[in-house]
DNA sequence: TTGAGTTAGTGACACATGTCAGTAAAGCTG
DNA sequence: CAGCTTTACTGACATGTGTCACTAACTCAA
């Protein structure tokens, strides 16, 4: 009934009848030492017997590294993080890691505790994934856990800072020149972009992989189809209302999230414009809104960044000293209705399923 | 430029010339040794001005137990997951704690070895987020996590298993009679149900306070406006598609989730029907599906949930033996324009936030 | 036979902590 | 001032590892 006392290498020695060292070495397979095949053999079958599992806290007390791997952010928006962590974890589980994860407030004092918190426990690498942009404040102390605890840091989503830390990032150029360059070839010709302005790197991606697009298509640029300056709803509300006011609006959209894009629907709703028909429209970010609103959006596939981001911090575990490097991941264009008409069906997608 | 070597409890005993057994119960804050406040107080500043830190692994391997709470789930679902995880971090962050995470997929093996990597570090507790129902071989894995290693369990989102695990769960009834409530106060009489079936104790509690509005408004149930008998895509496709193809269809369709919600609406657009005057719908969960989509929802507060279940390990932690324990989580009802009509606009709801 | 070399293995230390048992000094009491 | 109690503190052990340095036994060529 009372808890199993868990088994030691010491029981596993005892058992074996050999030194807790032999174990010690079969167990974690030192090339150096050479230990007969009947002795291994031994050690490993009594090893499996017993149930025995290292201790993960004394093997980190002895060698001042876990298995372990920090994910924190600030807040939870839309399903973004949840599929970077779920890849984040796919990997990990291959490796034999484990993931400690925090979701952090506003609050900078929180920031601070809980990344301390993971040092405690002496994590082999931190992964910041990036909402928006990172603070100067933010950003001095992710250099203090790089430089001075030696600890690897990745970001993600974040391009902005690929000087001072290793970076994964979708290739928003690619995926919003996929984008544009699906609604030109459904004969759209005057197209909206709603732009989120400079403050982060994948608004300024997403914008340049328009302007790229329409180049490539040879469709001259109006720049007056261009407005907005956040990712907040608010001034994307305004920017979509004044473009949809425009004596000749745009035929088309291109949003620079999912969000955006729903907002554009609804508000095409409200005009009685019909949807795709009046206006088509393209989200990013391929998130539930998109899946189950029926909207064309580009797939960033955060399970593959967060996979990436691992890799290279275990990369960076073994070799620490190479020089930065920005990694891209793949985009996927999901069509749906909101472009290509047709009748509502459950097909298309990734980013969600029925749930109760 | 090199790594900062850390402080010991040894490094603080010498800087303030006592024994590091002195450093310990202080910084423990032991009441049966009396220490004198002038000692102590040496004591207490010279850890801040060296900027001690305990480590977690040595107070871990010493104790036993360390302050981490493993969580895992086995695949996303919209934003259920993190908002829960979110709330668990939350109280976690309170008290001191860490959160272990891992995403399961479907194999067996992958979830015995996740929650044997979690005892490994020897967690304090164990937070299962259900999505539909667990196995058999599940319910025996937790079990004997909870008896023989006597590592709480808590579930959540699930209540199938109550005499056997701690849960906490929203209390679906309540939020459900409220959402039909809210459909008969606005004048609805046919209301339809797509109900999910018996084997998750969401979908049956869902269903009974769907019954319960009904009883408690004097409104006969019809029975042929309950169709359905899962969370499943497909399914829920078919009867809602059924529902409103009768003779004398529902002016009113109540959900047990979003995306259900999302499939009607859609339905409704392919039959030229306009929400909400000639169909009105209410989901469940208020995910980004019903915040972005327009569709009144009932709010799980799956923060709450979260930060009950944290709470109900620490006090489990603290009097292991109490009897198991069922724990209700609020509900909230969202009202929005697939029930109430009016132009979009950008308020209600907690669910999401634009993002880049 | 002897010295060198190999084989097969072990003892002991260190990692940072919590805590039990012990102890020297001081204080108090009769 | 002996004897007891309290104060203030410490030494030593145990937790489970990884690993360095060391050794006893055996092999083998000279």
């Amino acid at each position: 009934m009372g808890r199993i006392a868990k088994v030691s290498s010491a029981d596993v020695a005892r058992a074996a009848g050999v030194s807790r060292t032999t174990v010690s070495y079969v167990l974690n397979g030192v090339a150096e030492t050479n230990i007969p095949t009947a002795t291994r053999e031994r050690v490993l079958t009594t090893a499996r017997q017993l149930g025995y599992r290292v201790n993960s806290l004394a093997k980190g007390l002895k060698s001042g590294r876990t298995a372990l791997i920090g994910v924190y952010c600030r807040v939870r928006e839309d399903t973004f993080h949840e599929r970077v962590v779920h890849g984040i974890y796919d990997i990990c589980y291959d490796e034999g890691y484990n993931v400690l994860i925090a979701y952090l407030g506003t609050t900078e004092l929180i920031e601070e505790e809980s990344i301390r918190r993971m040092l405690d426990y002496n994590v082999t690498g931190i992964i910041r994934i990036v909402i928006g942009s990172l603070t100067n404040v933010e950003i001095d102390r992710l250099n203090v856990v790089q430089e001075r605890e030696e600890v690897p840091c990745v970001l993600i989503d974040d391009s902005t800072h690929n000087d001072q830390f290793d970076c994964v990032v979708s290739d928003d150029i690619a995926g919003s020149i996929a984008a544009v360059n699906h609604l030109i070839s459904i004969g759209h010709k005057r197209i909206g972009h709603v732009n989120a302005g400079d403050q982060t790197s994948t608004a300024r991606a997403r914008r340049e992989g328009y302007y790229a697009s329409l180049r490539l298509a040879g469709i001259k640029v109006d720049e007056s189809l261009v407005r907005g300056n956040s990712y907040t709803a608010a001034d994307q509300l305004d920017s979509i209302r004044s473009l949809l006011a425009m004596p000749n609006r745009p035929t088309a959209l291109f949003c620079p999230n999912d969000a955006a894009a729903s907002i554009a629907r609804e508000v095409a709703r409200d005009m009685r414009l019909s949807v795709p028909d009046d206006l088509a429209i393209v989200g990013y970010g391929d998130s539930d809104i998109a899946h189950y609103g029926g909207l064309t959006s580009v797939d960033q596939e955060p399970e593959e960044l967060g996979r990436l981001a691992v890799r290279r911090i275990l990369d960076l575990n073994e070799t620490p000293h190479t020089s930065r490097k920005q990694i891209l991941g793949p985009t996927r264009l999901v069509v749906r209705s909101s472009t290509a008409g047709g009748p509502f069906s459950l097909t298309g997608g990734s980013a969600g399923k029925a749930r109760d």
